[in-house]
DNA sequence: TTGCTCCTCACGTCACGTGAGGTGGC
DNA sequence: TTGCTCCTCACGTCACGTGAGGTGGC
């Protein structure tokens, strides 16, 4: 018989956790003096400690030990949780990967410039949204050249939604195909389903996993925004799909105030 | 502006996270109305609800994410802060990955014999202990040639203990050593610092990590024991320093009631 | 009037760590 | 008598999720 101290010296565990272990009916002492409340436990019990202790470090929760411990599941049951278990533990070994690519990036970046200049690229499932649509095409992709080509699409499409009694449910969304003779610009605004307005092409934007960042300023630094997605994709070991996105949050008329979030959509990691 | 709810949209949070992250002034409202309570929320917030998430998402604690955006840490703070998190992740990564192999080597054990039967073998670290010892050689590893030879040892060391009126602090530990003849014995007790005994050797064990495991029952099964931790070690991938002991638990009469601790030093994972 | 969104509490999560305040045996 | 160990509450941790119960604008 060991007292609580002597027994977590043995086992190498505190005694709150013997006391919570106690508490949760997961190791309960062999005796317990009705008097003074003191624990007693037998060397024997060692051997179920440890069974506790070996399952905890494969990282099951306390509530799972005690169901396997206690011959809750059967052997084909434990296999299912081992395999879960080994699942989520790869995810897991994944996304700390992830998170070390991303401080590697800030550090080579503080390394190289001092502070952080791009510190706000953040990776977001971006939701699938219908979107009506008006096209044309610009000579490059360069801000002077799309502007004057997509200023006039959105007021076309604006008119028409408005005229057709279509209100928009969200903020307006451009996008750019690369064609032979320049940049197919997609002016959209995202409409409810089921809403059907003449003259514009209703069309069904996929999910998407995406790098994302906030512009804000004037169309014509909007270059620098994707400049700097590039950067981040790279430096943390990700792929771009080639697909991108503009969405207009904010576009009051002093356009240095516009808010504008760029997405460039990712292929799944390696 | 927006309210909350379009504000958590566009940002991909949701609803509570904005009110936490308004509670602990991490990230509040542009306005918040007076009267309703509403909360109202400025595109241009959503560059710094972005450096949230990313700092957020390499693992930071939201206090830790105040500290860097309200700049009360510096290039070179922050540097610290970053490869202090680098090197958690990776020591996080490892260890997810020991965990990993520790699930692996029991599917395999389920699948090749039904069950867990060696599901007790655990990893702790074992400090350093003094103890007072007496040795002898024994002509093989094997139990029937140990045991006549470690019996009489002990008798002899606990005799000249009580003489010298010194208490053992603890169960007994017993520790081999591979010689020329055969195996070299090492019976042990742990002392007090500072308490010389005459005609026994005093000697500082070191402290290891260790796999251990709880044998229950006579000296004759303890060789399964040792195979057990054999199996477990090779299965998880680690790999031993050569160096063994026993720990007598308890040691009643009736040795088949006997509790005895293996335990098998590690050399720190590759 | 019915939905929808907004609000403020406040409990629950997970496995203990850490006092607070008090008792029993050497 | 002084230490040492034991006991039972009970709060704190971390970042929200999840109701409960109620209000304001279309």
């Amino acid at each position: 018989m060991f007292t609580i101290g002597d027994f977590a010296r043995l086992g190498r565990v505190s005694v709150r956790m013997l006391r919570h272990y106690d508490a949760i009916g997961l190791l309960c002492p062999a005796r317990v003096d009705g008097g003074t409340g003191y624990r007693y436990y037998e060397a024997a019990q060692l051997a179920r400690l440890n069974r506790v202790i070996a399952l905890k470090d494969l990282g099951f929760t306390l509530q799972q030990v005690q169901s396997i411990l206690d011959e809750k599941v059967d052997a084909a049951q434990l296999h299912g949780m081992l395999r879960l278990r080994r699942a989520q533990l790869e995810a897991g070994v994944q996304a700390d990967l992830a998170r070390l690519a991303g401080v590697e990036a800030r550090l080579s970046m503080i390394e190289k410039e001092g502070l952080m200049s791009t510190n706000d690229v953040v990776v977001k499932r971006v939701p699938p949204v219908r979107v009506a649509e008006l096209r044309a095409v610009a000579a490059s992709f360069e801000s002077p050249a799309i502007t004057p080509v997509i200023r006039p699409l959105y007021q076309q499409l604006c008119q028409r939604l408005d005229a057709a009694g279509v209100t928009p449910v969200g903020p307006g969304i451009a996008y750019y195909e690369e064609v032979p003779d320049g940049v197919l610009v997609h002016a959209a605004m995202p409409v409810p389903a089921g809403a059907p307005v003449p003259d514009v092409t209703v069309v069904d934007l996929p999910a998407t996993e995406a790098a994302t960042v906030i512009h804000r300023g004037s169309m014509a630094g909007i270059g620098a925004g994707w400049q700097e997605l590039a950067t981040w994709v790279d430096a943390n070991g990700r792929r771009g799909s080639g697909q991108s996105r503009e969405v207009y949050l904010e576009c009051p008329e002093d356009e240095t105030r516009w808010v504008t979030e760029l997405q460039e959509s990712l292929l799944p990691p390696a």
